[in-house]
RNA sequence: GCGAGCGUAGCUCAGCUGGUUAGAGCACCGGAUUGUGGAUCCGGGGGUCGUGGGUUCAAGUCCCAUCGCUCGCCCCA
């Protein structure tokens, strides 16, 4: 570190990334809350246990992705790889067991110890939502047009791909893992070195390789639709009829799996093609065992969550912020009366850019730099009749204003 | 953790097979313009050529190492 440098996988947002990143959150924000769906905020880190039995001690967060440190005292603490874990935390140890449904929305950073790239930072922000205490499908088909909705009007839906999926219930899933584990072995010879690694570990995985020739055998394998228990199937039957009944468009891929282990039932993703070897903007599912498994009481929950770099990177140029005025004071005595009006015009909400220096050419130079709509200009001639100079920067037009109408003139009307 | 590519001014880059004071555009500052911006013209500041070592009479240029960035693998938002 011999040079002062951000930590790898960082970034500094400057305000034109932060407007980015507010449109973003605000839009999210607002949409969900015409869902009911409140914000929550919990803190950035956590017991490292609050992870590590949630997202399964085998999962690559947990193994090699986490920050993980010994707090003064001992306690191992960990930076939040993602918010459904705290989230959850925070309803089993605040007692929020009693207001079911409860609706959450969030947003803020997550820290994973990867190897940056293209839509991937070790510091990252997400926006996302939790749904906890619906088991029914009702619930997932909500929260998937909740985030078809804020997509949509953030203005990337049509460059993304619903893909949705089901892991069934418990025993759907095991029947399925038992098929699945014996046609690949019967196939290990051919796997990809990589996949018969995953054979053994998480099998699961094998399914969603971006190998070729793993593709051609995946092709033939067990689809996991055929060991869906009854319920299962109905269950994931309504949720893509409640998805067509919003008119919500979706693709069924039988290969789509999570990488966390609490997921049961509807696993999704919008993904696109525009964010080089990272496909997904926003992704989740259905965790009905996740708090019962953290030490809370049974309750099922659904929930996604969108990487906001990710979309940062595919919506539009968020709208300019407001066009200043530019106040520019010739002389002395000008500069006095100038601070103050830029005082007033501000407190009557108005914009305002109040150059530092310079003469009136140079003031004027930084007025057009700043954008300003208008310069309100001041010298002796305008003092000696209590009056300003009020121009327009696009047209060039300018008059003699009463500097007592000055406020009427440019506020803003409401 | 693994693989590939790239590090020259604040930014984008040029610098031919090693050759003497390292360049351009944009940006910045000043002037033309001490009551008028955008355009134009003139001038100016700014670089231990990522760092360290090696080869050579001579290295931004070649070799090695190291650090950093980017993209990809794994995995994921």
């Amino acid at each position: 570190m011999s040079k002062l440098q951000p930590v790898r996988g960082t970034r500094d947002l400057l305000p034109e990334d932060c407007r980015r990143h507010r449109a973003i959150g605000d839009t999210a924000r607002a949409i969900a809350e015409r869902y009911g769906f409140g914000e929550i905020v919990t803190p950035i880190f956590e017991f490292t246990e609050v992870f590590q039995r949630t997202l399964g001690e085998t999962s690559d967060i947990v193994t090699k992705e986490m920050y993980t440190f010994p707090d003064r005292g001992g306690e191992m603490l960990t930076l939040r790889p993602e918010n459904t874990a705290g989230v959850a935390r925070a309803f089993i140890s605040g007692g929020l067991g009693q207001m079911q449904p409860l609706k959450f929305f969030y947003a803020g950073p997550m820290f994973r110890h990867e190897r940056p790239q293209k839509g991937r930072l070790r510091q990252f922000h997400q926006i996302g939502v939790e749904l906890i205490g619906v088991p029914e499908p009702l619930g997932d088909v909500e929260v998937i047009a909740l985030g078809a909705h804020i997509l949509e009007v953030l203005g990337v839906l049509g460059k993304t791909t619903l893909e949705i999926n089901t892991l069934g219930d418990a025993e759907s899933r095991n029947a399925y893992r038992a098929a699945l584990l014996e046609f690949l072995r019967a196939r290990r010879d051919k796997l990809s070195a990589e996949s018969q690694e995953r054979l053994e570990r998480n099998p699961m995985r094998v399914l969603d390789s971006k190998d070729e020739g793993d593709r051609r055998i995946v092709a033939e394998a067990p689809r996991n639709t055929d060991y869906l228990t009854p319920a299962a199937a109905e269950f994931f039957k309504r949720v893509t009829g409640g998805l067509e009944a919003l008119g919500v468009r979706y693709q069924i891929n039988p290969f789509l799996v999570r990488g966390l282990d609490y997921y049961c039932h509807s696993a999704f993703e919008f993904t696109t093609t525009e964010l080089g070897a990272q496909s997904a903007v926003l992704a989740g599912g259905r965790y009905d065992g996740l708090i019962e498994t953290m030490g809370g009481p049974p309750t099922p929950g659904v929930g996604w969550a969108a990487g906001i770099e990710r979309l940062a990177m595919l919506i539009a140029e968020p709208a300019a912020p407001a066009r200043p005025v530019a106040i520019v004071p010739i002389g002395p005595a000008a500069e006095a009366v100038a601070l103050n009006l830029a005082h007033e015009l501000r407190h009557a909400g108005v914009t305002v850019e109040l150059g530092y220096r310079g003469n009136l050419s140079k003031r004027m130079k930084h007025a057009d730099k700043v954008k300003a709509r208008a310069a309100i200009i001041i010298g002796d001639d305008e003092l000696a009749k209590n009056a300003v100079m009020l121009r327009d920067l696009d047209s060039g037009v300018q008059e003699l204003i009463e500097r007592a109408r000055l406020i009427e003139r440019l506020a803003p009307r409401t």
